[in-house]
DNA sequence: GATGAATGAGATTTCATTCAT
DNA sequence: TATGAATGAAATCTCATTCAT
């Protein structure tokens, strides 16, 4: 029985979701470079040559894992309200971050990797930018509000702390139990713009 | 009349160092796995044969580029001495690690690359708590030492803010200026700390 | 439209072959070191890469090679009778063993260049003595049966005969004719057990 | 103090002999194709340019390995007399070999793997024959002095059957004990002959 | 859409040989 | 004579990509 167009879009986009989670998982645990494209095939089952059918190249691969990855994680963030975040909601939002990352943890695995290897995806940097740049500007704004004495200086101390927990949750997950490392973000975040 | 060994010494010192330059260069700048060892040989000027007259294979170079970094790392940072921290010492401390690394950002480029892929060199993750955990001794020490009401809490929000900042730095270093950075989070220290 | 998995494996098997007869020849007229995967490749007209899509290395074409060739050899000597050989049975034993050598010369001779460097194939030693074994057996039985009156000594003299006249085959087939030497050893043999 | 030519000579010829007999020892038990110039230097406790100082290329290494080796083993056999062979001759003469095969393992070892793998030295097949017909020819001469109703045939099993016995003493030496074998083969031959 | 055999470019590695000293 | 650093050719091996079916 012939199967209708919408049927084989359906599949197309199962198979390409599937080599593209196959790959995820790879790549973060192996490294882009150290994962061949005969392991992705093999791990989900497929074909060498069906990779081909779907993605122009390897690299093809990585540039659409890195797009699709950064508008899960941020657009699950929902940043787009009035621009102005209550205490709970600055508490909230980085709970959040914290709840997506150990969701993601693949995903911000192979981000954090990237970023010190930006040669590997060139869109990459921009698209980082991009998406990271309303974040500062929104915690710029909570942390002003809140009637800190030197915003730029906390920004940056807040974004460093938040940056480095993430990378401690990815890279270290044995070093400090997850939870209270994120107590400790956030409590830490209060008397940094508290002074 | 053959050379003496000390020259033959002097000159496998030197060849050697020059090959570790440059492939240190190189694994920062593009990754370990983009790089070859015929690039790194191009770049020193010298033949891909001779590189195995001082190194037994690529990974070799790899390994020996980690160890001798860790150490030309924490062996500036002198913490061999009583064992515990005095505010200036504290604050020396930390801007000894800045300074360092902004004069081995290659090496630090290249290990917090490795850090996302522990794959790589086997030897590495041992190395890295060996030299880390006096450390974090250290610094809990000098935490309790100031009067903190929750020194693990403390520990954990100080060390993500130095290793985000370092990560700053070296990966993205536009985004903030690094000397108001290091203010920002030597600042920020003592307000968590402080609470 | 794919290929059905049956022709694939046809597929795979014949190419497998290809590689294996094309080795053989080569391995048995250039030795194993002198001969390299590209001369195996061009001389298969295939591919290099196609060789490693097909075997491990270059050392398991040859203990693939060993492998089946014991096979071969040993299969079609059919020594899993009741254990008693007759006269004509001996006979007939030693005639198979001159005619599977002259239709095996690429074997044979492959084996006694191993024979004289076991540190090129580990396994192919323990197999030696497994396939000799019972041969060894077989003839100590046929050698007692006869009235030897002194059948180890004979069994001695009559396998060096064997293994000398193989060599002569393999190594110096122009020394003597081999008809010729195949009926003096024959003969021989029986002129030892008689005394 | 300088050297007079006389002791420069003396240096050199024990410098190359040092150097033959090394390589002879790692061709033997490794293989010529398995050893590399950097093993015998080292083995040799000299530089590997020194050996070039001696010897054009690895492969006239091989070459003069040869020729001395055929030359120290058949002068050994003193086969320069009347040409005819009595019985205690030919029972000395077998004895003799297999002492010379015993003490010159390596050499004789050497021998056998390149009989099959001729490419390897051009002049080596060429020398054999040389160095084998006269015996060959004096051992025709005693079957048929001792009334063998076939000579060329029983040369044949006798021939065949020394050179098992010395290929098994070189390759499997385990398999018989040395001097039983070195009985069982004197015995037969005598059997062979008087039929 | 799906397969996997086949290719070929390029990576790592080895090693006989040369050469400045 | 003696050294060993240096070369370069060639070997082994890997893998993204193509293609006939």
């Amino acid at each position: 029985m012939p199967k209708s167009p919408e049927q084989y879009d359906d599949i197309r986009k199962q198979k390409k979701q599937l080599i593209m989670n196959t790959a995820l998982e790879l790549f973060a645990e192996n490294g882009y470079h150290t994962t061949s494209i005969s392991q992705i095939a093999s791990k989900a089952k497929i074909s060498k040559g069906l990779t081909y059918n779907y993605f122009k190249s390897k690299s093809e691969i990585l540039n659409e894992l890195m797009e699709h990855g950064f508008n899960e994680i941020y657009d699950n963030l929902d940043i787009n309200h009035d621009g102005i975040l209550t205490e709970e909601e600055f508490i909230f939002f980085i709970k959040e971050n914290f709840r997506i990352l150990r969701e993601n943890m693949h995903h911000w695995k192979l981000f954090f990797s990237l970023l010190l290897q930006p040669q590997v995806s060139a869109t990459f940097a921009a698209q980082y930018e991009e998406k990271a740049g309303p974040i500062f500007n929104l915690f710029f704004g909570f942390i002003k509000s809140r009637g800190s004495k030197n915003p730029e200086s906390d920004l940056m101390a807040i974004s460093s702390m938040l940056e480095g927990a993430f990378l401690y949750c990815v890279a270290a997950p044995d070093v400090f139990p997850m939870d209270k490392l994120e107590e400790a973000v956030i409590n830490s975040c209060f008397k940094i713009i508290r002074g």
